[in-house]
Formats: structure tokens, C-alpha cells, sequence
RNA sequence: GGUCCGGUAGCUCAGUUGGAUAGAGCAUCAGCCUUCUAAGCUGAGGGUCAUUGGUUCGAAUCCAAUCCGGAUCACCA
């Protein structure tokens, strides 16, 4: 349990034991002393004052003096200023913490809870390349799913592949026209930006025949709906839904190549999924769900067959689900996937991240799903997270201002690698060791500055900041283990005991000082008290679904751990106690960097 | 127009179950490498928490109104 728990705990008791009357954790609230004033943690005591109706000072001290009286392995003195009881959590309690914990390496994760997650994510379109937003979308799943993970949860990762639709057959019908042939192979071009290039050329082509039927005199409209090229790629959409095999041919031809392009970025930037849906296979799921709701009189049909369903109730409107001539529409199937996915896994909670431009979107499927019955429906969570935009503004392809993933991973680690050569520091380092460098830090850079930032909000990108190394970044904390390690290594391990997930309960007398009677300085204890937040920052993480609340909360700990390390010495420490006192504190800080960095999918170095 | 989200230092962001003098990073300025990695540390300056009103012992945080920005409201996906 954590020491504000127990404090919590302790507090509650204590008050319904002194006052005759019950309270509970809610009654009072519980913070970290600000700096200035001594002590660790606060007990805020207005909220006290009205229903005892005595003053401060009164249930202060009565509550001070019961809590170091009653719980002396926590709370060692108080004071008290305005209505603010100050407590001092005892030495002893942090460094029994230290001991029971420095070398576990599991420390703040909790064991399994029996419950099933599944974390769609990443769920690409396979007519381009992914972009900077995809990445945000990327690292936020992935995380979250350890996150999950981290919690007890059983995850499952998944991914719906956006692969049919008149989109892709833009890209099919500009490679027909405008290829004469070539390949990702003939042009040495990745398949993703290859196919990409046609759905551009597409774009183009279909520009210009507007503008020229503009021009002859058709209205905007018209020229839209009447250029050649739309019309073919209309025509193909319709031969593929019938199984024309040329055209089928075609569609797996470039979608193969999309996927060779994907697995490569995918590869690269460390995203992974249990199962892949395909759109091509789920589409036309959901058609059986809308006759049973029909029948259920959840949704109805209007004169020309078109079938709705009506929320106006809901403070939403009319929407949908399947065009009058019997096909359905994109909602369709998402009500046929939320059930397959539950049928499939029997999942406990399904989460979607997806961007908060579908927002009403999925308010509307879950609420479908709600009305039909469906068993799953109230456990619909849509991870909503916001837009990345640039220092210039918004993203937008027509401009050519869209960040292509892959250039920017290149120049991520192009720049560590530029970095780490103008400080010179692994020139012993093989060239295989220098390469697995350069992405862990150019990747720890870029998961590092997308997570930071709280998912829901809309974020600004800018290119600079992004490829600073100082300061709240991932190197940064990289940095900060990489130090550490290069101290355990040239210490005595034996000051460390081992893994205590391995030897639970293993012998302390060994040790070089008692735990009872070891004081700590300020940034000693600084740094304990850090530690000792990391379970609750796992909590708090994963109930919000946040991984910027590890990301802030590990550059932290790793903030404290440098301004400790600058005024202590860890390997020439005053005395041997001290020197294992510190060896261990640098142990547990290590630990928690790479476990919590772990939880945002970044990997750290044991040199750089 | 309806609904939803946001507005905190020059910039990017924390902080919102209401608590003490609103915090970081970047940028600017001033210091610190013969001692465990200076991708580091210490300090300074920088704020009408969009505005106005309300709730109360106490409001960046809760409520209302207003202003500004964004998203969305397709027989698109």
C-alpha cells in the first residue's frame, strides 16, 4: 500500500477513534508538503473544522499526536501551520521500502486480475504512407496496452485495416493509367510511398479533368461527377464488390505491396498486433445485426428501404446503417465488428484509439451497440486523442505538408547519431552496438515527445524541440540510466541483493547498516519518496488510459536522481552504510526508468 | 445554427475528487567539469491561469454568461 494510503487509512481511524464519530478517506484531503514547509505529507484540516466544530490547532494536535503515537513506523513528528497538519513520514519507513524493493524488477506492476482488454490501434488505410499522426496513434495504443499489462490486465492488441473502398481504388486506377508497369522492385521505391505516389497522381488527374470541364462549362458539380477518371474508379469499386478477378488481382497485387512497405515502418517503430481485421473481410458484417434490430424495433426503415435508427432522444440525430440499396455503411460494420470481437475473445473492456475528429462517430456506435443489447456494449471505450498539428498549422496533404513517418524516424536518428559523434563518448562501440544507439535514442526521442503531452489534447509539433536532447525529453532520461548503470557496474554487486521476485524474503543480515536506525539526507530521501510514487503513477495511468502521467512522472524521478547524483557520491559515499544505502537507491531508480520508460515503448541504453 | 473539446510564462506543456507564495522544459541571463558520463547540476528574470460575475474559510480547478480557437453534425470512410 502506498504512504498515502495508509496515511489515508490511518487518518480515518484515528479521527472516528479521537471524535466518536465515523469518517472516512473522503472526508479530508490528503497532499505532498509544499517544499517550504517541513514534513512529507499533509493532512488538509478545513474541511474538519465545520463538522467537529473545533479549531485547527485542536484536531491537529490530537491527530498529530495520535498518528506518531499509534503508527510510529510511519510518521515520526508533525507540525502544524493554518490548518494544514504537516506530517514527517519516519526514515525507517523509507528505507524499509529501499530494502524490500531496490532490485525488483517488477516493482509498481501488479499480478494478473483475470480481466480482458482488447487495445484496437494503428488501423491504417492501405492507399499511403503513415504520417506523424499515425505515429502518435501508434506509440498511445502500444503504450496503453502495457500500461494495461502492467495492471493485471490480459491484452489483446488488435488492428482493423482500412483496405477497400473507393480510396483504394483512386490509387488502383492512377497505377492502371499512369504506370506502365512499375513496381516498388523496378522503381526501388517502399511500397507504402509507392502505392501512395498513385493515389496522389490520382488526385492530380482528377483535379485537372475538373478544372477542364470547368472550363468547357459544366458546373463544379457536374464536372465532379462526370470526370472519366471518377467514373472508372466508380466502375472498379463496383467490379471488386462483384469479384472481377483482374481487378481482385490488382487489389492484392498493391495492397501486398502497402504491407511489405507497413511491416517495415511497423518493424521499425516497435507497433505489434495480436489479430489484424481486414475491412475487405468485416464489411459486410453487422447486415444480419440490422434485420434483428429491425425486428427489435430498434431501428426502422423509411419508404424508400433505407434502414435508421432515430437518437434524437439521445441529443444526437438520425443516422444510417443501411443505404436503400441494401449495402451497408461504414457504422455497419464497425456494430458487426464490436460484436465478432466479443464472440471471438469474450473481452471485458474494448478499447478503440481512434482521433477525436470521430468523436460523435463512436458516441453514436456505442450507443447503437447499447440499444441492441449487445453484452459488450457498455465496456466500449473510445481512447479519444487529439490532433498533431505543425508550428505552421494544421497538417494538410493537398499542401504537401503532411510529416511522413518514416522520414521522420530517419531524421530522429540521424540527429542522435549527430549528437552522440559531437560528444564522442562510445568510441569503443562496434558498429552494430552505435546503430542500436543511434534508434534508441532517436525513437526514445520521438515516443518520448508524442506521449509527454496528454492524449486527449490537440498537440503542436515542432521539429526543433522535437530533436532536442536536454531537458524533458527521452534522452534525457536515457541519459539518466545509462549513468546509473555505469556506476552498479563498478560497484560490489553484492551490495545489491538479488531480483527480490526471485528470492522473495531473502536474508538481510548481511547488510552494512541497520534500516532502523539509518538517517537520510534531503535528496536521499527526495528520491525515495519518487520511487515510492511509481505504483500509484501506474494506477493513475492506467485508469485515465495516460501514458504522459509515466512520461512526466519519469523525468521526474530522473530529475531527482541528477540532483542527487551531483551532490552525493555514490561509489565514494562517507561511510560503507551510505555506500549501500546509495547503490541501492541508485538500483531501484534504474529499475523504475526502465520499467516505466518500458511502459511508453522506449528502450534504454546501458551506455551512451 | 446544434453538440462536444480546448484557452495557464515569449514558445511547448504540467497542475482541475477546490487548499499554503500557480510548476517544468525550451529560449534569455549568471555560475559549476584534475573527483561515479556536463545529453548533467545550481541560480535569476519571466503570469490579469481568455474575460466578467457567482458559489465559500479558500477557485487555475466548481457554476453561469461572454470572447477566441478547434472538431463534428454525409445514403464518405
Amino acid at each position: 500500500m502506498s504512504i498515502v494510503s495508509s496515511l489515508q487509512k490511518c487518518t480515518a481511524a484515528g479521527l472516528s477513534a479521537l471524535f466518536n464519530q465515523s469518517f472516512t478517506e473522503k472526508d479530508f484531503q490528503v497532499n505532498q508538503t509544499k517544499p517550504e514547509f517541513e514534513g512529507d505529507y499533509t493532512v488538509v484540516m478545513f474541511s474538519l473544522v465545520k463538522s467537529l466544530k473545533l479549531s485547527h490547532n485542536a484536531i491537529g494536535n490530537q491527530l498529530g499526536d495520535h498518528l506518531t503515537k499509534n503508527y510510529p513506523q510511519f510518521f515520526s513528528k508533525y507540525n502544524i501551520i493554518k490548518g494544514f497538519l504537516n506530517l514527517t513520514v519516519s526514515d525507517a519507513y523509507w528505507v524499509d521500502l529501499l530494502n524490500k524493493n531496490h532490485n525488483d524488477t517488477c516493482y509498481g506492476k501488479k499480478a494478473m486480475n483475470g480481466k480482458k482488454v482488447m487495445v484496437e490501434y494503428s488501423s491504417p488505410n492501405t492507399n499511403k504512407p503513415l504520417h506523424l499522426g499515425h505515429l502518435r496513434n501508434n506509440f498511445l495504443g502500444w503504450s496503453v496496452a502495457e500500461i494495461l499489462k502492467a495492471s493485471g490486465y490480459e491484452v489483446i492488441k488488435s488492428c482493423i485495416v482500412n483496405d477497400r473502398g473507393i480510396h483504394i481504388c483512386k490509387s488502383m486506377i492512377a497505377w492502371q493509367k499512369f504506370a506502365n508497369g512499375a513496381t516498388p522492385e523496378s522503381t526501388g521505391t517502399k511500397g507504402d510511398h509507392f502505392v501512395g505516389e498513385y493515389y496522389v497522381k490520382f488526385n492530380d488527374a482528377y483535379k485537372k479533368e475538373v478544372d477542364e470541364l470547368v472550363a468547357a462549362g459544366k458546373t463544379k458539380e457536374e464536372a465532379e461527377k462526370e470526370s472519366p477518371i471518377m467514373k472508372a474508379t466508380q466502375q472498379m469499386l463496383l467490379d471488386w464488390e462483384n469479384g472481377k478477378p483482374e481487378v481482385i488481382d490488382l487489389w492484392k497485387k498493391m495492397n501486398s505491396w502497402v504491407y511489405a512497405g507497413f511491416d517495415v515502418t511497423y518493424k521499425r517503430i516497435g507497433s505489434d498486433f495480436n489479430i489484424v481485421y481486414y475491412e475487405s473481410n468485416t464489411y459486410l458484417l453487422g447486415k444480419g445485426i440490422v434485420q434483428q434490430g429491425l425486428d427489435k424495433k430498434v431501428f426502422y426503415q423509411k419508404e424508400d428501404s433505407s434502414i435508421w435508427i432515430d437518437l434524437t432522444a439521445d441529443g444526437l440525430d438520425e443516422k444510417i446503417v443501411q443505404r436503400k440499396d441494401g449495402t451497408s455503411v461504414y457504422i455497419t460494420q464497425d456494430i458487426g465488428l464490436a460484436l465478432q470481437k466479443y464472440e471471438q475473445y469474450k473481452i471485458d473492456q474494448s478499447i478503440y484509439v481512434i482521433g477525436n475528429e470521430q468523436n460523435y462517430h463512436m458516441k453514436v456506435l456505442q450507443l447503437i451497440c447499447q440499444k441492441l443489447g449487445m453484452p459488450n456494449a457498455d465496456n466500449i471505450f473510445h481512447l479519444s486523442y487529439g490532433m498533431v498539428e505543425l508550428t505552421t498549422g494544421k497538417m494538410k496533404s493537398r499542401e504537401g505538408t503532411v510529416v511522413d513517418a518514416d522520414d521522420l524516424v530517419d531524421e530522429m536518428v540521424a540527429t542522435s547519431k549527430q549528437h552522440t559523434e559531437e560528444l564522442g563518448k562510445v568510441k569503443d562501440f562496434t558498429e552494430t552496438e552505435l546503430k542500436e544507439l543511434y534508434d534508441t535514442i532517436g525513437l526514445g526521442a520521438m515516443k518520448f515527445y508524442l506521449l509527454r503531452v496528454d492524449p486527449k489534447k490537440t498537440m503542436v509539433f515542432n521539429p526543433q524541440e522535437s530533436i532536442d536532447f536536454h531537458g524533458f525529453t527521452g534522452p534525457f532520461v536515457q541519459y539518466t540510466y545509462a549513468r546509473i548503470k555505469s556506476i552498479l557496474r563498478k560497484v560490489d554487486s553484492s551490495l545489491l541483493m538479488v531480483d527480490s521476485k526471485d528470492v522473495p524474503n531473502q536474508d538481510v543480515s548481511s547488510m552494512n547498516y541497520d534500516p532502523s536506525t539509518m538517517s537520510l539526507l534531503k535528496l536521499e530521501k527526495d528520491l525515495i519518496i519518487a520511487a515510492e510514487q511509481y505504483p500509484s503513477m501506474i494506477e493513475q495511468a492506467c485508469t485515465e488510459h495516460n501514458p504522459s502521467v509515466i512520461a512526466n512522472y519519469v523525468f521526474h524521478l530522473a530529475k531527482t536522481f541528477n540532483s542527487f547524483y551531483t551532490e552525493h557520491s555514490i561509489a565514494n559515499a562517507e561511510t560503507s552504510a551510505k555506500k549501500q544505502l546509495r547503490v541501492q537507491l541508485a538500483s531501484i531508480t534504474a529499475n523504475i526508468i526502465k520499467s516505466g520508460m518500458g511502459l511508453l515503448g522506449i528502450a534504454v541504453p546501458e551506455r551512451m
